[in-house]
DNA sequence: AAAGTATTTTACCAATCAGTACAAAATTAA
DNA sequence: TTAATTTTGTACTGATTGGTAAAATACTTT
């Protein structure tokens, strides 16, 4: 077991002792998070993930654990790869923008034909069988963070006045998240981008317009 | 290979020449649509399967072919249920009436007790492996039938002017998809009836107003 | 050059997967 | 009673699953 899995590239600049890996670590877990996007935590076999990454079965466990591991390392990276939009989403300045930043990221991202179709939050584990339930657990509690954090948005976009003294954080922000995960499988369907922009503009309707 | 699958009860009232099956074929593939609906369609092992149903393998195969007939048969059941909503809901006198009753439906029975949680046209197959590909396209399929009905319901309430002239009856039946599959997966989330309807209220107001 | 260390490749493991062969059992038809 | 027919339970199949043992290889350190 190596003491460093994902830290290849610390201030030590000698290289390590030992056989130098022959692959680079981001690189495949990219490309395992595409694999599991794809098919699924169940639905990837070790062999659809090794012939992806480039490597042998070894070299997988060698680097990231086993495969539960590894598709958790993947989910990470998913949330925080360069076009996420929901957690940056956050920062707009008023609780509508931060909807519509959401909404129409998701109408965009989740039809992006460089990937595969939808969320991998929701094409992650949805049912599953018994030896995928901590997976599954592992992307819910994923998806209530994310409910978590946009409640506390628009909670304090109340507070802020830039949402109407009588609306409901907890109510719209399960609206915001259901249609987002709603628009995953309307893109798995093969929905293009202009149909979920339409969807998302059409969801958009039910938030409180903009504060003036 | 016997002829009568599911047709056990025809007129003929002589009881058929052989052995007679020693389970009802009704109630076991209701068993069957409850362990696809709890754990997908993949995650849905043949020994998950016959425990359910009380029945072994080949008496399963006997009955009805493989895994795949099994899960055909079982969406087959699930739209023909009792307690579905969808479209039943269609012959409700407006547009408004119908997209209500399909979220305020789909509120109740996501999060039935009684039940798995979510939509089995949704829950069955979203991501799977290559080898599940065709079952998920026979969702894909379901799932767009659903939204083409709407989109008629909805073009026949434009005309009958119960929608605006400026409605837009794909767009609106969309929509109503897209959150209709999103409260199935707030449901395998674990949310409560109550928020399901909080959603499917909030989700109503982007919905245009009964021409009154 | 020798020792130590980590990765690679090949081959394997037990468990599980969907599906089936076969004979015993239970019924109707002759 | 016998023959024909269908379902049942048991035991099995080949393929695939996630995971690993072990030796060869490539590098750093001494």
């Amino acid at each position: 077991m190596s003491a460093n899995t994902l830290n290849s590239t610390t201030c030590n600049n000698s290289a390590p002792v030992g056989r130098p890996r022959a692959f680079d670590l981001e690189t495949a877990l990219q490309k395992a998070l595409e694999v599991f996007w794809q098919k699924g935590y169940e639905g990837a076999s070790l062999p659809d993930l090794t012939e992806a990454m480039g490597i042998n079965k070894p070299s997988l466990y060698a680097a990231f654990g086993n495969k539960e591991q590894l598709f958790l390392k993947a989910i990470e990276r998913y949330e925080n790869r360069p076009s996420a939009f929901f957690y940056p989403s956050m920062t707009e300045p008023t609780a509508y923008r931060v909807a519509e930043r959401i909404l129409l990221g998701a109408a965009a991202e989740h039809s992006n034909p460089l990937h595969p179709p939808g969320c991998l939050m929701v094409q992650g584990a949805l049912a599953c069988s018994d030896s995928g339930q901590s997976v599954k657990d592992a992307l819910i509690a994923r998806r209530k963070a994310g409910f978590e954090q946009l409640v506390q948005r628009f909670e304090q976009a109340k507070m802020a006045g830039d949402l109407p003294p009588d609306a409901d954080p907890q109510g719209l922000a399960g609206f915001i998240i259901t249609v987002l995960q709603g628009l995953s499988v309307q893109a798995t369907n093969g929905a293009c981008t202009e149909q979920l922009h339409n969807i998302a503009r059409t969801a958009l309707k039910a938030f409180p317009a903009p504060q003036s």
